[in-house]
DNA sequence: CCATTTCCGGACCGATTAGTATGGAAACTT
DNA sequence: AAGTTTCCATACTAATCGGTCCGGAAATGG
């Protein structure tokens, strides 16, 4: 069932892989489809809709692309065999290091990709915000996996870490875009990590940082 | 000197207001000249080119009364009167009530105003940039301070306080657009504000949050 | 009342937007 | 080599973009 007929001369990979860093740098609204089949290679207009359909079309493609790949930085938050604080801490520090590496557009394409919309384009936003949701929830679940191990107490300040998180989380993409290195970055969260100890449940000695 | 001739049939103030809430609902670019003179009184193109000069001189215009009116919520990072610890946390908390606040679109117009935007808009960016940046300056200025006061130590973890801070700050326009009431964010300055207080130069009981 | 000044409704500008239709050429299978 | 299938260059659509121009109307100052 190999597939018959003259073979598309672009490689439909690499020209997604473009695409990504355009949207990536630009956001969702204002990159043009003149833009997008210039950076995927000078393809024509009727390879452009063959091969992805229409602009939505191939956003969101992009951003499964990005979740598949870049976005992996969070991955420790829903993974139950690393101890809650440790996910945490590795997705904060992975998320830093990608958001400022050089080596593509800076900043996170699901906090910046679609912020500035037109009504008409609402279910564009609306995709990028269920995932920043989905962020949010895997952070409460480490959270809660904390507080049902003892390893933080269930007390009201333990209820907003969630909250303080994940807006740091998202701050990041922001500092990242404005120029904030890696290692500003990686600091801070080391000094952000110390409200976790802090509320760890009053062991023996007393967890004091720092 | 009084001006002669007919006076313009609109009110210039409210059409600038309802622009900047255009604009900070949907942002620079995605927002219509067509949008804009429907929301500013249906204005005609020559009445609206005659009061504001283009597009981006209006948005210009917007963001100084933004500045001047929600913005300055920022106000007690250069109150030199206040203490540094409470400017900046009567900053965040002005901050997460005026960007939660209902009579208005939610989150930052500095931080979302212009995040998405074509290589030609540049310079729009980059204005919203520069007031991120006199936004960090502001923070920097109150540790500085609190540092020069002695109440705070100059300890490694207190140089990485700016960032940690700004990112926080930052992050909370997506946190509010997302739909964050002013109760959470609120809850999670508290817990943030921990932090200033652990890097105290220990003083003589050691002050514990919490 | 008259002259001056300004405002504004509407037509219009070229450029760009996302997206289509067509028809010939290229590469595959058999 | 024949026949089929798909790709792609080009021309094109309708709508919208930010912005301009003109000419009549309205309100003012003298």
């Amino acid at each position: 069932m190999a597939r018959t007929g003259r073979p598309r001369a672009f490689d439909r990979d690499k020209a997604l892989e473009a695409a990504l860093s355009l949207f990536w740098a630009q956001g969702y609204e204002p990159t043009s489809l003149n833009q997008l089949k210039a950076c995927m290679g000078d393809i024509s207009p009727a390879s452009f809709y063959a091969a992805f359909g229409s602009k939505e079309a191939l956003f969101r493609e992009v951003v499964q692309r990005y979740l598949a790949t870049y976005g992996q930085v969070m991955a420790p938050l829903w993974d139950e065999t690393l101890a809650p604080r440790d996910a945490i801490e590795q997705t904060l520090r992975r998320s830093a290091r990608m958001q400022t590496a050089r080596s593509h557009p800076a900043g996170c394409l699901i906090v910046l990709g679609a912020s500035n919309c037109a009504p008409q384009n609402q279910a564009v936003q609306a995709l990028l915000a269920a995932e920043r949701e989905r962020s949010r929830k895997g952070i409460r679940a480490c959270v809660e996996r904390a507080v049902a191990g003892g390893e933080l107490a269930a007390s009201p300040a333990t209820q907003t870490l969630p909250a303080l998180l994940a807006t740091f989380l998202h701050g990041m993409a922001c500092e990242a875009r404005d120029g904030d290195g890696a290692g500003q970055l990686d600091a801070a969260i080391t000094t952000l990590m110390q409200v976790w100890d802090s509320l760890a449940p009053a062991p023996a000695g007393g967890a004091r940082a720092q």
